[in-house]
DNA sequence: CGTTCAATTGAGAATTCTCAAGGTCAGTGG
DNA sequence: CCACTGACCTTGAGAATTCTCAATTGAACG
């Protein structure tokens, strides 16, 4: 388990000289927050990251409908703030009356470790599914689903799944019934077309709509 | 983005002497799989970590009762394997015949750098919870919430939440009405308390019959 | 005592699951 | 050549669960 002190002795590539640091944010000082006070919000540069000493974060992101996606609760020792590039992509705030220390980044360039940031990749993206699977909809999921497929043939309008429905399913916690159908109302509505024996070659016919079903 | 060679010009802490690696991996060598073959299981020794050539792997947890839930697939230029800890949290297969190459890491010892082990360690919560979310019953999602925040408080058969059914609610995907009645069950079947004005102090009455909701 | 806020409860609508049946395709063997 | 089989996907119908909307409760406070 890591403590407070581990960064302190070693502390990690501190800025050369001081900097502004996130909002309400000293150095190595403890930050008292009040209820529902924001630490950082979505799209803010990033300055530091944090540990909770006492009460409760939570981290968020608002989905481009308003909906509200909560990530995690950080409670006390629970570290926050590290993220993957140099904005923010969530929102912190305090749950109710807590105190949060603060570490130094400088940034982008503070990451120049290779393991970081394939670490840091895959926090990002599993964070991203969370958000995708905890919507209530099926055929959203399968649309958020196929468009991350699609983002991994760039400039394609056509590619192989490769896996099967079962496999599908498992990944979005829905019955392989249940995916079978909501591919066949994309395809109702033109929005795919599925090729091949075992329909898992994907055309892409309006994006656009698979997109806003996919918000 | 990073390639390949980011990794081989500069390899992470290379073990001093030669080691046996993940099952049927050598140094920098391509790995040709066919479908369905099994790159690593849980409980193993981490002894590489790969990055996937052509083809895609699926990454997944076997719950308690056999469900077995994908935390991600992986295809040309994703990376997998990189773990919190020394040992694997879940399996790796390959989707359909597919190649990744793997590079070497010395288990837990490589791994001394903080930031690298809070994004881990963040990782694997994320993962964790993604499979919690994933769970379709409201009462099963509950249960595992339930038991996260208890975790954070060993020893204590009483704890805060200290967050309201609202911030609940927009954690697990459900709504607050679904929530308030998952704590009612959760009260009625008596393996919950409820105290204080907002209920939100939970008392533990039966840790067992919480777990197995939790599974 | 009325107001406010959060939590709870109820009833009907909507969605997904479960279970069952049917379809297609490739491979196999008579 | 053709029936049979197995794997996989699709579709249908009823059961179960959750959501939506509305009303109610309970505690704190002026």
């Amino acid at each position: 388990m890591l403590h407070v002190h581990d960064l302190r002795q070693e502390p990690i590539q501190v800025p050369t000289r001081p900097r502004a640091f996130e909002p309400a944010a000293r150095a190595d000082q403890t930050i008292r927050l009040k209820q529902d006070q924001t630490i950082y919000s979505e799209g803010q540069k990033v300055l530091a990251f944090y540990q909770v000493e006492a009460g409760a974060i939570r981290i968020y992101r608002l989905m481009p409908d308003g909906h509200r996606h909560i990530l995690s609760f950080c409670v006390k020792g629970d570290w926050f703030g590290l993220e993957q590039g140099d904005r923010r992509a969530d929102f912190a705030e305090a749950v109710c009356e807590a105190r949060i220390r603060p570490f130094a980044t400088t940034g982008s360039s503070t990451f120049t470790n290779n393991l970081l940031n394939i670490a840091l990749a895959n926090l990002a993206k599993a964070q991203s599914r969370q958000m995708a699977m905890i919507e209530q909809s099926a055929l959203k999921r399968v649309a958020v689903f196929i468009q991350e497929m699609a983002e991994r043939h760039p400039g394609e309008s056509e590619f192989d799944l490769m896996m099967c429905r079962s496999d599908v399913a498992d990944y979005l916690g829905l019955t392989i019934e249940t995916v079978a159908r909501s591919f066949t109302k994309l395809r109702e509505r033109r929005i795919i077309r599925l090729k091949g024996k075992l329909q898992r070659c994907v055309q892409l016919l309006d994006r656009d709509a698979l997109a806003a079903l996919a918000l």
